[in-house]
DNA sequence: AGTCTTGCTGGAACTGGTTCCAGACCTTAC
DNA sequence: GTAAGGTCTGGAACCAGTTCCAGCAAGACT
C-alpha cells in the first residue's frame, strides 16, 4: 500500500518558514514564548502549504482531553445517571475536555480478566480517564484497575465491603440522609413507619441503615418490605402496596427507598382508594424529577445529581495531574425537601386527624 | 503535567517475551510470520503485563480504515442520499471500513481556502479517504484538493463546466434516462408533454437536455415549466400545478424532476379534481420510497443508490491503494420503471380515450 | 565592564507503534 | 557437500508530532 500522499509536516513548515520545528508546534499550541514577528512568518508558512497537522502524532506525546463516563449494567440511562452525565458533561466542558459516553455488562462473578472492556478503552491512548457509574462490584474494579487509567467512581454505586472506600470517589451519606428524614416522619408524631426497599442493593441497605438507627434511638420497631424480585418495576410496587396494606399495625408513613418506587406505590394505593398523605405518609429519596409529577408533590432527600457529576471531574482531573493517588472520598450533602406526602400527626396520638395542618410545598 | 501512568508498551512485553519488538507487533496483527510456540509466549506476557496497545501510536504508521462520507449544504439527509450512504456503508463494513458521516456548508462564492471544514478533517490521519456528497461547487472541490486527501464524489451533484469531468466520481446519465423515458410516453401516444423541474440545477439541466433531445427527435415542441423559487417544496409543486392547467394547449403528459415534486403534483392535481392518469401522466425520476406511496404508483427512472454508494466506496479503495491517480468515471445504469401513472393514448389521436389499457404495475 | 535576567529560538531526544532488511536456521535438491 | 529456498526472528529506522535543554542576544542592574 502506497504511503498517504501528502506528507507535508511540521519540518516543511519549519523549513519553508526558516525556524526549527520547535517554534512551529509552539505557535501550533498558542505557546507564548514566539515573538510576534516568527509567528506571522510560521503562520503564513502554514497557510501557504496548506499544513494540517496529524492528528495521531499530535495525541501521542500528549492527552488526548477527553474522558469517558463508564455505565454499568444498565439497560437505559434513566433520569438519576442522566443527571450526573450532565454534571460531568458541564464540567468537562469548562475544562476544556470532551465526555465519551460508553456502557459496559459484567456478570458479577466474572472474572476481572475476561470482562470485555467496550472498543474505547481496548486500546490505551483514547481517553484519559475515567468516570465510573452504575453496579460497581470488586471484580469490575480489579479489571479497571488492571489497565492503568486513572479513574473515580460514583461511591454509593459501590457494592462490596467499607473497605473498598478507599477507591477515589464521590458519594452522598445515605445513612445519614434517612436518619435525618426518619426523624422528620417521626416529628410529625408517626409511630408505624415501615421502610421499602431491596437491601441486597448497597443503595438501599444503607438508607435502611439509616432508618433503623432512627426507629431504635426513638424507641420505635422498625419493620422492613423486602423483596427479591424486581426492584424499580411497577409490579414491584404493586406488591409492596398490597403488603403494606396487610401489615398489622398498618403502618400511617412508608419510607421508601426511591422517589419512582414512591410513585409506584403512590399510584397503587390510589387505585385502592387510599389517599396520601390522609391515609398513609409516603418519604421517597433522590428527588426524581418525578417527585414533582405526583399529586401531593413527594417530600423526599433531595441529592444533588449534578454536583455529584461536577466533583466527579474535578476529581478525575486532579487525578489527571497527579496520578501519585491522594486516596479521597468527597461526600456531597443531601438535603430534605419536605412536600406535600407526609402528615403531621398529634403527638402521642396514633390515630390520624383530620384537622393536621398540611405540609408545606 | 505528570506523564500518563502505565507506559506498559510493546518493548516491554517483547522483554518479558524474551522476543523482539517486531515479533510482539505481528502477534498483535495476526500475522502469520510467526511460530506457535512464539506467538503463545508473546500473547502469555501481553495478558501478564496486561498490555493494551496504544490507540494513536497503531494510526501513525498505518492508515485508520476510516472514510467520511461529507454532506455539503444539504439541512437534511433525505432519502435519496441517505440510500447512497447506506450503499457505501455495506460496502465499507464488508471492507473493514467505517464511514464517519460529516456535513459541510459553505457559499457558492466562498474562496475556497476560507470554506470552514468539519473537525475531523481540520486535522489530517483522522480518515484516509472522502466521498463527496451533496452540492458540490468548484470552489468546494479545489478546497477539498488543497487538503490532500484521497476523495471520490458522486458526481450528478457537481456543478460547473463539463470538463470537471476529470474529477473521479460516480455518476448516472440522466439525460439519457430521460430521454428514454420522454421516449416511451411518446410511444404511449402523447404529444403534448411538458418538463417541470429547475434547470439551474445541473441535474434537473441534464434530465431537460434528455428530455428535449426526444421531443425534438419526435418532431415535437418542448415545453418547460421552470421557476426561481424554492424547488422540491410542496409550495412549487402547488405552482406548477396551477401553470399546468392554464397552458395551451395542455399537456397530456408531464416529465418531473423528481418524484418529490411528481408527488407534489400528483397531491395539487388531485385536490383540483384532476385525475392521474386518466386526465394527465405523469413520469418522476429518481425511484423514491414515496413513488409507491401515490395512487396509482409512480412511473419513473429508477437510479440505482446503493450502488452508486457501494461504487463509490469500491473507487475510493482503489484510490487509497493507488493514490497515483487513475482518473475514472463509472456510469451507473438507470432503469424505467413503468408503474401507473403513464396513459396509453391512441395513435395520432391527441384526445384521451377512456378505453385505455391501464399501465402494468 | 561584568554579571544577571529575560525572551526567543533551534534541534536532539522522545512518544509507541509498524515496517523492512539482514541474518539464522532448517529443509530439500542436486 | 553445498547450493537454493523457505520460515522465523531481531532490531534499526521510521512515522509526525511535543518537550526540553542549551545557546544566544539584548536589556537591566551592580
Amino acid at each position: 500500500m502506497e504511503p498517504v500522499p501528502n506528507p507535508i509536516t511540521i519540518r516543511d513548515v519549519a523549513r519553508v518558514a526558516c525556524v526549527g520545528v520547535g517554534t512551529v508546534s509552539r505557535v501550533l499550541n498558542g505557546g507564548r514564548q514566539v515573538s510576534e514577528s516568527t509567528r506571522e512568518r510560521v503562520k503564513a508558512a502554514i497557510s501557504r502549504l496548506g499544513f494540517r497537522p496529524h492528528a495521531q502524532a499530535r495525541r501521542m506525546s500528549r492527552r488526548t482531553e477527553m474522558v469517558c463516563f463508564l455505565m454499568s449494567n444498565r439497560e437505559f440511562l434513566h433520569s438519576f445517571h442522566a443527571r450526573i452525565l450532565k454534571g460531568v458533561e458541564t464540567c468537562a466542558r469548562s475544562l476544556g475536555q470532551q465526555v465519551v459516553f460508553a456502557v459496559i455488562h459484567y456478570g458479577e462473578k466474572t472474572p476481572p480478566g475476561q470482562i470485555v472492556l467496550p472498543p474505547i478503552l481496548k486500546e490505551r491512548g483514547w481517553v484519559d480517564g475515567l468516570v465510573l457509574a452504575g453496579t460497581i462490584y470488586p471484580n469490575f474494579v480489579e479489571h479497571i484497575q488492571s489497565i492503568h487509567v486513572p479513574y473515580v467512581m460514583f461511591g454509593n454505586n459501590l457494592f462490596g465491603p467499607k473497605h473498598m472506600l478507599k477507591y477515589d470517589q464521590v458519594s452522598f451519606d445515605g445513612e445519614k440522609a434517612e436518619f435525618e428524614a426518619t426523624q422528620f416522619v417521626i416529628e410529625q408524631g408517626h409511630h408505624e413507619i415501615a421502610f421499602v426497599g431491596e437491601t441486597s442493593f448497597p443503595w438501599f441497605r444503607e438508607r435502611h441503615a439509616g432508618y433503623r438507627r432512627a426507629m431504635k434511638s426513638a424507641g420505635l420497631n422498625p419493620v422492613l418490605l423486602n423483596s427479591q424480585q424486581g426492584n424499580g418495576s411497577s409490579d414491584y410496587a404493586e406488591w409492596a402496596a398490597r403488603n403494606l396494606l396487610q401489615m398489622s399495625p398498618r403502618p400511617t408513613a412508608i419510607m421508601v427507598g426511591n422517589d419512582e418506587i414512591a410513585f409506584g406505590l403512590w399510584r397503587s394505593f390510589r387505585k385502592s382508594g387510599i389517599n396520601v398523605p390522609d391515609d398513609i405518609s409516603l418519604v421517597g429519596f433522590d428527588d426524581r424529577d418525578i417527585a414533582l409529577l405526583m399529586d401531593p408533590p413527594l417530600t423526599t432527600v433531595r441529592v444533588q445529581k449534578e454536583e455529584i457529576g461536577e466533583t466527579l471531574m474535578k476529581m478525575l482531573l486532579d487525578k489527571l495531574h497527579q496520578p501519585s493517588k491522594h486516596l479521597a472520598r468527597q461526600v456531597i450533602p443531601t438535603q430534605l425537601i419536605i412536600r406535600g406526602t407526609v402528615k403531621h400527626l398529634y403527638s402521642n396520638s396514633p390515630s390520624a386527624s383530620l384537622l393536621a395542618p398540611s405540609a408545606n410545598i
